[in-house]
DNA sequence: CTGCCCATGTAAATCGTTACATGATTAC
DNA sequence: GTAATCATGTAACGATTTACATGGGCAG
């Protein structure tokens, strides 16, 4: 259902077409979630059902495009959702279970392993870094557009929310290269010592 | 896909029936992968077919039960996945998209989702750090059994992996603990600005 | 006029959860 | 005897990915 609830959220700071929270998905949002275009656009029809998005075809819009709109249904189903208890999904993570059984393999293959995942994670925090920036300064598009909407006193807490859930993931990734480099530091040790082993001077 | 590798890399340390897989994923293994006994009895069905595990009935066992055991093939195919490189997956975080837009709730709301937060990391904090001590002083039963069949010069590298993993995500809880209390301690400082401008000295 | 992006979808397959069903064994 | 745990499954549903389909607008 979280599908659902970030579309909500993301049409609660501006109005959009399915392909521009496709797009969102895969950029900014998709920090703390993604969906394709073939799990949007039946999702949008779903919310339209409900009550909860309204969609407006444009006649004079050559291209078919539908702009929705969160309703006020919308924004109470929304607030629901967030505010109702989380329940943390049971944790999956193919990169552990990976390493966990990597101990057949030669130290190149474990290192390799290492260094793309720290790879991967600093990729990740250069994307966030920018985007946490953007918010700070106030480039950030969906940013003006949410406290466009919203009175000058509140500002402060929707930039703040949304600075802790940038910082929480940035910490992460910094965390995930700081262990993999650790992990690293620990292997080449136990290499080490298993080659004074083998080869003694 | 990871589901399979996960049985696969369980049985390579010990044979044994689904019902003591489903209840590892619950327990100790769940803390890097998890799955359900109505998703594991057809998974391991499928790997018989592939002839990567195979499973005996044992005649005198008057309960049904099958053990499996990991064959050659097996292992090679395990080999294979855990030395092919990642995909990652994309980020889905419904805690952190409740955060975001937690932006139109009441300070009580935004506190208590930030320390039910700690307190869900507090309790997997403690589950993994038991788990790992039990590595550490040789009580694991799995570990053990994972040791007893691959020589002594072997046995560092096969226990540093398993540790590098529970230490990552002992980290990561540690992380996510800190977090919270930083955002906690961000926001309160918010909120008492915002009291003193609302009712002044 | 060609290639790229805009724009919206459908269909099938895969992965995971929820609900249900059944029966044996063990501890109290 | 009865409740908890052991043990193995099936069926239906929900969430996500992959593959496919279609057509307009815009820049070089």
């Amino acid at each position: 259902m979280s599908l659902r609830y970030a579309i909500l959220g993301f049409l609660g700071s501006t109005p959009a077409t399915g392909y521009v929270i496709g797009r969102e998905f895969a950029q900014g949002a998709g920090a703390f979630w993604s969906a394709l275009p073939s799990q949007i656009y039946p999702e949008l029809r779903a919310l339209e059902q409900l009550g909860w998005i309204e969609g407006t075809h444009d006649a004079s819009d050559r291209l078919n495009r539908r702009v929705f709109t969160l309703t006020a249904q919308g924004v109470a189903a929304l607030q629901q959702w967030v505010e109702a208890p989380m329940e943390y999904p049971p944790e999956r993570d193919a990169e552990r279970v990976r390493l966990i059984f990597l101990d057949r393999s030669a130290p190149d293959i474990i290192r390799r392993h290492l260094l793309s995942h720290a790879a991967h994670f600093r990729d990740k925090l250069a994307t966030w870094r920018v985007i946490r920036a953007a918010m700070t300064d106030g480039t950030h598009r969906q940013m003006r557009a949410r406290l466009a909407q919203r009175p000058a006193g509140e500002h402060d807490l929707i930039l703040l929310t949304k600075l802790l859930a940038y910082d929480g993931n940035i910490a992460r990734a910094e965390l995930e290269i700081a262990w993999a480099e650790d992990a690293l530091t620990r292997l080449e040790a136990l290499w080490s010592v298993a080659e004074e082993v083998a080869e003694p001077i």
